[in-house]
DNA sequence: AAAGACACCTGTCCGC
DNA sequence: TGCGGACAGGTGTCTT
């Protein structure tokens, strides 16, 4: 599920519930994640939780004794336990806490990793080449112009490239350049200041709307199970195949070609 | 340095 | 009902 909002709402819904605790005991069940999980993290016993942030797509919770970085990969996922329930087949890691609480770690196909980094954490190679956060002023029209104007991809994998700005996946690539309605087969050098400007309004818009209604499913967290819901942001064009585009009502378009699937609407993206 | 293909892994859905 | 193939929200690594 994870590009940035699921992220952020992840962290958001965690955070309060998780800060100022006391990590007891990491319990490892499966620890071929994307990496294996390090042996050390067992060591991580007693530790009080710091803070609890977030950067790229990277949860990072921060101990005296180093920073858990978790990333969810496709399929990761994490809830809150306040009792004892059974793990499941791809339940991997249980991080259990004081006060009875539990934070679950649960990832069908196994693209996520955890880390444990205990110094120099900026300077980690998952961290150290990562793009500003699109949400912050560093992501502008003319950092985007500048990180544009040489390259030969196409926009829509220059918007998911994390070097040049981080937290955008598949779907909120091809939502916000509908919004922008700039084709994501453009070459990226193409595009002039004045697009960029459009396409990075778009994609703070389209990751605040989401981020916004991932905000509002927090009241099913601490529900009996203790899941974590995800929002259902409305998707404007992602997966809408040959459905009426909502601003011309001509077919919307999908292109396999590449890694990803790509919709777009021919009429309006230019 | 940069671009493109491929890899990792499991679940689900669709057509036959 | 079963089977094969396509596809799924990510990203590091290898090859050109």
């Amino acid at each position: 599920m994870p590009e940035l909002p699921e992220v952020e709402t992840t962290v958001r819904t965690i955070k309060p519930v998780l800060s100022g605790l006391k990590l007891k005991q990491v319990l490892v069940r499966n620890p071929n994640l994307r990496w294996k999980i390090p042996t050390i993290i067992k060591k991580l016993k007693n530790v009080s939780i710091e803070s609890i942030t977030r950067r790229a797509k990277y949860i990072l919770i921060e101990t005296k004794e180093g920073v858990i970085i978790i990333h969810l990969g496709m399929s990761g996922r994490l809830s809150i336990l306040n009792k004892d329930i059974e793990p499941e087949k791809h339940d991997h890691v249980d991080f259990i806490f004081n006060k009875n609480i539990t934070l679950r770690y649960t990832d069908p196909r196994r693209f996520g990793s955890i880390h444990l980094v205990t110094n120099n954490l900026l300077q980690h190679p998952l961290l150290r080449d990562l793009g500003p956060e699109p949400l912050s002023k560093d992501f502008n029209a003319e950092y985007l112009y500048q990180a544009l104007h040489k390259r030969k991809t196409m926009i829509k994998q220059a918007i998911m490239n994390q070097k040049i700005v981080v937290g955008v996946g598949n779907i909120y690539a091809v939502e916000a350049l509908f919004e922008a309605k700039i084709s994501p087969f453009r070459r990226s050098s193409s595009l002039n200041l004045e697009e960029c400007q459009s396409l990075v309004k778009a994609i703070r818009s389209i990751l605040n709307q989401a981020i916004k209604q991932g905000g509002t499913t927090l009241k099913d967290f601490l529900s009996p199970e203790g899941k974590i819901g995800y929002f259902s942001r409305k998707l404007l064009v992602y997966g809408r195949e040959n459905k009426p585009c909502v601003t011309c009502d001509s077919k919307i378009l999908v292109d396999r070609n590449q890694q990803r699937s790509t919709y777009y609407c021919k009429q309006c993206q230019h």
